[in-house]
DNA sequence: CGTATAAAGTAAGCGCACTTAACTAAAAAG
DNA sequence: CTTTTTAGTTAAGTGCGCTTACTTTATACG
């Protein structure tokens, strides 16, 4: 009995999905952060610069909302909210250098379970690895607009 | 400049960790359920059977706090909860069908975002994502304990 | 120009997750 | 059999995320 290749592909989606929200929340909670405080780091690490009304559209919750949540964080010290000078009705978010620092030390311990994994593996199934997950970033490059 | 196989993996890593943490956030959401409230309808997922404190490790949580959410799913109908016959101190929680239902249109509709991905793919390129990520399941399981 | 619209912040209030503390009941230990 | 430990529940109280309603300030439009 074969497994198909949809099979797997599910098979593996299960696991990683399952073991990177636990890390994901884990981390959050050791920062003291909740998760939507979390998520919008992650956010900013993503986009680098943003307005108020992406994030709130971005997480579906009022502006007042993501207002209140970037207010705590700007004072917690993770990140920078300045005025647009092409619009002064709007702010440009970054995250500070402690803000990156942070999102940083989450994702490296999301990298160290991969590397766990990877590092028992012999060079061509790591060659093979590496291939198949550059055909699926590819492929998600073309299908994430 | 060619990309080494560790950073092609972390590409990947960033991209299908930051697109299925929204699709989890967004589907708990659609539900009506809170995080933490969905993520014990996952754990059970996986577990199929489990007791009350192992929910409150899991989750890292006081035993009451666990106690509470159980209820709250039981009572919306999501969780069977029943007496362990072999210590009636104890309860044996698991999924009733609408839970299970819940949870597996939760998990289809993230498979239809990576059936979006690989749809466009060659035979050939499909097999070699699948071998590879059968190679990464299988380590997954000797690492996770 | 004045009026309408848009971006953001403030205030009051609700619901939820969480904690501690006190309690019940069953199992384990002596 | 008494004592202690373990699994779980209940209650009161705290803090956070979120919403609606209102305010402020700046851009867009007639």
């Amino acid at each position: 009995m074969k497994k198909s290749p949809q099979q797997t592909i599910r098979e593996w989606m299960d696991v990683f999905m399952h073991r990177s929200m636990r890390g994901w929340t884990r981390f959050a909670k050791s920062t003291g952060l909740s998760m939507p405080q979390f998520s919008i780091l992650m956010q900013l690490h993503h986009k680098g610069l943003c307005g108020m009304s992406e994030i709130s559209e971005r997480f579906d919750i009022s502006n007042a909302a993501a207002s209140q949540l970037v207010e705590k964080l700007v004072h917690a010290g993770y990140l920078e909210r300045a005025e647009d000078p092409s619009d002064r009705r709007a702010k440009l978010l970054k995250l500070s250098p402690s803000g990156a620092k942070l999102v940083d030390e989450g994702i490296n311990e999301r990298y160290r379970w991969m590397d766990e994994l990877t590092k028992n593996l012999s060079a061509e199934e790591r060659a093979k690895v590496a291939e198949a997950l550059n055909i699926l970033t590819e492929a998600a490059k073309k299908v994430d607009t």
